[in-house]
DNA sequence: ACAGAAAGTGACCGATCGTGCTCTTTGAGC
DNA sequence: GCTCAAAGAGCACGATCGGTCACTTTCTGT
């Protein structure tokens, strides 16, 4: 049972791929088969429909992302400096580690916003549980910790900022998007240590 | 000729309801026929294929974006009244204008980032002459205006808040994310009118 | 009112969609 | 090394995909 694990994750990393360029509802068994090198009636070994297939490869990819940006910032000492590390590393995760194709996490939530189902409710409940995780690096920023409502607020321009330079870096092919992205946060985290 | 541009019309707003809510590659020619009351083959007495009518679809999607956000505030003196009227209305083009469905162009940003093709030419052409307009009002927002490079920095930030607020509202339910976003971009406007 | 164009229908095309079925190959545990 | 399940191939299915064509209905300009 050695060898179908490794085809499972295959699968999952080209569907990720392929989602995350076309889109969760645009991608064929056809194509995921072909581009791992397997026949389309192999795929049903590893996933009993296309629907399961989907949510498989949306938690890998959370898990992935977890993994890329929040994991390797535990080391540092929290507050400021591991914050500014996950950022730079989110920033990275769509800029550098899937340059083709983008972030899978944000290709989903626009697609799914508003279609309603399982994968939308997996989006939402690991978005959830980021936002919980990144909400205790945020608090940490000053020594009496910044509130629930404060925290809030520092998250929201965070994730703004991520998506802006999404947006301008991909779309528009802006290459001073990543350079803005680090000037507002490092400025909107000068406000939250002073607040 | 005029019971036909009537009934295109209809054509075109069905279809960017459709490809805002499942993206313009999950649009099926069926689904637009039968929501709008005509026959598929019905459709292409309208256009000649499938991407010329989306090209057409993203195309009114701007002009109406446009009409929608930027025409209404040029009653209002250049600056900061007039910016702010524009966010506003940004914020209510997905929220309330395309409650259901969400931002058009938003969703075609996403989508077609990684897609070489006429629609996102389209796509990126027009992305800019939109950002040109805002980079006119950005500049008014001080007397000695706004250099380029300022004018870009306000940009954005403006454009991540709205990101950030389609996001938070449209995915997550977050009813505090219009308040977070003009809070946000209101200190923004402090911040560029002092700098 | 009439002619001709515009608008719209229905049947059909080949291709592809997700999925089930049977069959063969392959690999892992004893 | 044998065995048996896991892994995968191949084919076929009904449905749907974008698109064509011949035909009918409806509207519009004169």
């Amino acid at each position: 049972m050695r060898k179908g694990d490794a085809t499972k994750a295959r699968i999952l990393d080209e569907t990720a791929r392929q989602a995350a360029v076309k889109g969760f509802g645009a991608v064929s068994l056809n194509d995921v088969a072909e581009a791992v090198g397997l026949s389309k009636s192999g795929l049903f070994k590893h996933f009993e429909s296309k629907e399961v297939m989907e949510l498989a490869t949306l938690d890998q990819g959370f898990d992935r992302f977890v993994e890329f940006v929040w994991t390797p910032t535990q080391a540092l000492p929290p507050g400021r400096p591991r914050l500014e590390k996950i950022f730079d590393r989110w920033l990275d995760w769509s800029e550098v580690e899937n340059a083709a194709g983008g972030c899978l996490i944000v290709a989903a939530s626009v697609e799914l916003d508003d279609q309603p189902g399982p994968l939308r409710d997996l989006l939402i409940r690991r978005t959830k549980q980021w936002r919980k995780a990144l909400a205790r690096e945020v608090k940490a920023l000053r020594d009496p910790q910044l509130s629930d409502e404060e925290a809030a607020v520092v998250i929201f321009q965070m994730k703004s900022y991520v998506l802006g330079h999404a947006d301008g870096k991909r779309l528009m092919g802006d290459s001073t998007a990543r350079k803005a992205a680090r000037a507002a946060f490092a400025a909107l985290l000068d406000r939250a240590a002073a607040g």
